[in-house]
DNA sequence: ATTCTGACGTGGG
DNA sequence: CCCCACGCCAGAA
């Protein structure tokens, strides 16, 4: 397992958000250990479209905003996705973020 | 090799 | 909360 790629791992932890939750960037990052490159785990987003069926819509940064539906097909497919899961969007922000929001460093286990 | 950019985060003001 | 500067690291030109 430790010979995954960062990548790897990013998108290990991205399958594992549960329905209806979110997380962050930097809350994966620092889940992997490395907290001080959360841009990292944005870029294994970007690749992730190519890979694995990742739901990189459930990743928002620190401020429960999508940064990234412009990298989704449609301009508004990211939140579409989000609103199908009862995650409420307004102005590419999500409501109730520290509500929905996931901490896998707290809420999976520390490998 | 060098420079810039980027789905980010933190700290200071 | 906003704005600004810096750090971080992988990839593209």
């Amino acid at each position: 397992m430790e010979n995954d790629n960062f990548f790897q791992k990013v998108y290990k932890v991205a399958k594992q958000i549960p329905f209806g939750r979110v997380t962050s960037y930097g809350a994966i990052a620092k889940y992997l250990g490395a907290a001080k490159s959360a841009r990292m785990v944005g870029w294994a987003m970007n690749s992730s479209h190519n890979m694995e069926e990742i739901p990189a819509h459930r990743v928002v940064n620190r401020k429960g905003l999508l940064t990234g539906k412009q990298h989704f097909d449609g301009t508004n497919l990211m939140q579409q996705l989000l609103e199908n899961e009862g995650i409420i969007v307004k102005e590419n922000q999500i409501q109730n973020f520290e509500k929905v929001f996931w901490d896998p460093y707290k809420e999976l286990p520390v490998t």
